[in-house]
DNA sequence: TTTAGTTTGCGCGTCGACCATACAAACCTG
DNA sequence: CAGGTTTGTATGGTCGACGCGCAAACTAAA
């Protein structure tokens, strides 16, 4: 192969690099273990606590970090403390594009969700303008209360059903909403200009938001399973979320479970999970009517009615998803070596009936089962984890480069006027 | 949860941070991209040529690199430029325990091979102790054989066909040899002390091999496949070994394939790859009789002789083979999104009649086929790639952080006396 | 042969960032 | 109220990269 000069192996490092990994390793010392002086967070980082004191001065001066009154824990000796924490000013804009509904919050770095808005259209049956001008007035209403509350919007993060390209922000492919090749990111940025923005997928953004702030927050490499009408799944390894080589990764739905053929699934292909667990044929195996153009939670609203009940037809088909499911996620865990498993989406409201067996198959298949478990929960954040995750995307961001916040401040004041 | 403030979030950054990050990018820019001067480097990379000189004394002081006369090219102005290269004086030590050998070599930072000697025995009828016994000696000829040729050992690696716990250096599980539990580090390095050893899976480690001189040497995401008995996967993501939370990542072997049952695994579960497409099932399978004791090379030579004479029992199961490999990667691939599959193992010589069916089925059942194709290659480098991948290990830690030469040196100087 | 032009590699002063140290402020104890 | 303790800030020192200038070495052309 030719080797390409062009692109340099490493960044060069400089003194700005010091100070930014500093700036970022004292914040998110902060976000991850709470309110904290600036004494203890020197002993703790092993930097001086006057450099710590500058770094902190910093943070403060962008809005991210705010002093709290004085440590008040009684009997401490010597000159008390100033309490530091996360500020909640800074907050980020979180979109989602869903088949039958448009979703928009706004939620700081604290993780406070400071206003949210659900709007339910069938985007099925919409071409994308007219439903990125509805997402986009949406994003106003959010930009307006943000200022209202005089908060500091730093950025959007948007969350698509669909194969997205996280570089360009081209979603390549979303089938439930037919849309193909189209650059969700430059569209939006034209209509908000000024305002950072990502797109991502839906299923990677549900994991991040629960290991933002819901089943998977102690956990560093775990698979989050969404079921839909299809089956996503996000992976974080490392406490990153996973992306791959193009950002395609954490396809987990398109795994194949029959080997002999199977049912045709939407992506062209046979045998793959979601033809086997998809929503919809659960509901079917367990004889629940599909009430066309019903929405799908009351479909998995009636699951778990049924499945509460001791309904033995729905028990018994959850018994056959669970294990199927854990078949999967074993051959997953096996190549990612992860240590927990998040059910969410339908499998959330349904874990009940679910984890056993998805539990029981990660004790016989995985390989490392002895050495370490692999927990199942489900999720925490239930249907609003994709928007939540959307704006999780941004402050994370904020978080690993507190100094772009700088650039963001001009940024977004400017797109507000 | 509970937050554990006593693991800091970030390692606090520090000038001697930033001059390590230069070091190791210099050095770094230069085993990529070939031969070059100072200019160079400093025009490709960023730094200013001032500082790219006095990095580069740096590295020449250490060993890692060496001037190599002026550049030749005709027609060029000005004064000539000193090309620099990588300098051979820095090996790393590979040794490879395996079901019926023992393996060393010496291999330095141009990945030239200075030393090789592979031994048969039947490790399955020894115990640990006189294995690693052997194994040591054949280490410190190989280190008598640096003192000759005035070489700098800088640390040795150890390939082992079971699942490591990469960290700790302990074998967890080897079925092929019956270890369990095994602190073959601790063992090592109480023999070789003052040598930096690094234990890993021989999946993993040809993986580094096919990255670092073989087959993927330009691909960033990729598959290793490793057929032997049982099946091996190593797991290349964005240029670094894949390992996961404990370091048991890519094992591609316990893909489940079978979902109705299937035979009885190794690894005690049921319907894993191994058991339908492991050499012994390929070579029954093609009526190819197993003498016990014997080696499984042969084996495989004798397959690809059948399958070249067209042998239609062989080319039919191959196709099966091929097939079944194919699907289990197109999931693999769905989940990591990878850019390339490198066949290893017996795979390797059979990949003629595999690879067919291999792209097919990736073709049909990858999400992402459509926009980023999956290539599948050949191992280049066949029996040898775990030795090789076992020194390459630590030839790569050179690379990353070229200052930890310095402790090494002294170290290892202690070692061979 | 001489002169101009180009490129390379090195030396020197500057700047930015962290460290070590010292010190004042604030609180507890007796 | 004095002594001890802890916190946060201020000051000089050191380290590493940067920018600039310069000598060296070579080509091209008069």
């Amino acid at each position: 192969m030719t080797f390409d000069r062009a692109r340099p192996a490493t960044v060069r490092a400089d003194q700005t690099t010091v100070r930014r990994a500093n700036l970022g390793g004292v914040l998110r010392h902060i976000a991850a273990g709470g309110p904290c002086s600036r004494a203890r967070v020197a002993a703790e980082t092993g930097l001086t606590r006057g450099t710590v004191s500058s770094l902190v001065a910093e943070l403060i001066d962008l809005g991210l970090l705010r002093e709290t009154g004085e440590d008040e824990s009684p009997g401490r000796v010597g000159r008390p403390a100033q309490t530091l924490e996360l500020a909640d000013v800074a907050v980020a804009v979180g979109l989602e594009i869903n088949v039958d509904y448009l979703a928009v919050s706004l939620e700081d770095l604290t993780g406070q969700i400071r206003y949210e808005r659900q709007i339910f259209v069938d985007n099925r049956r919409s071409a994308p303008g007219p439903i990125l001008d509805r997402l986009v007035r949406m994003a106003r209403h959010a930009l307006d209360e943000a200022d209202r509350q005089h908060l500091l919007v730093v950025g959007a993060g948007v969350a698509v059903p669909g194969l997205v390209e996280a570089d360009s922000g081209v979603v390549l492919r979303a089938p439930n909403l037919g849309w193909t090749r189209l650059a969700v990111a430059s569209e939006l940025r034209r209509r908000l200009p000024g305002l950072p923005i990502r797109i991502e997928n839906e299923a990677n953004l549900a994991a991040l938001a629960e290991h933002w702030q819901g089943s998977a927050k102690g956990s560093r490499n775990f698979i989050f399973v969404f079921g839909e009408i299809g089956v996503g799944g996000g992976i974080f390894v490392d406490g990153e979320l996973y992306r791959g080589a193009h950002g395609f990764g954490g396809e987990f739905g398109h795994t194949t479970v029959d080997f002999a053929g199977g049912a045709l699934c939407a992506c062209g292909s046979r045998g793959c999970l979601e033809t086997v667990i998809g929503q919809e044929v659960i509901a079917r195996a367990c004889g629940v009517e599909l009430a066309s153009g019903g929405r799908m939670q009351s479909v998995t609203a009636e699951l778990v009615r049924r499945a509460a009940d001791g309904d033995a037809l729905v028990h018994k088909t959850l018994d056959t998803v669970g294990s199927v499911l854990g078949v999967a996620l074993a051959s997953a865990v096996n190549l990612f070596d992860l240590d927990a498993v998040v059910l969410g989406g339908c499998f959330g409201p349904l874990s009940p009936w679910l984890t056993e067996s998805v539990r029981a198959e990660l004790r016989d298949r995985v390989l490392s089962a002895e050495w370490s478990t692999c927990e199942v929960y489900a999720s925490a954040l239930g249907e609003l984890a994709a928007v939540r995750g959307a704006a999780a995307l941004i402050l994370r961001d904020v978080l690993s480069a507190p100094w772009s916040v700088g650039q963001r401040r001009v940024a977004v004041s400017e797109a507000a006027s």
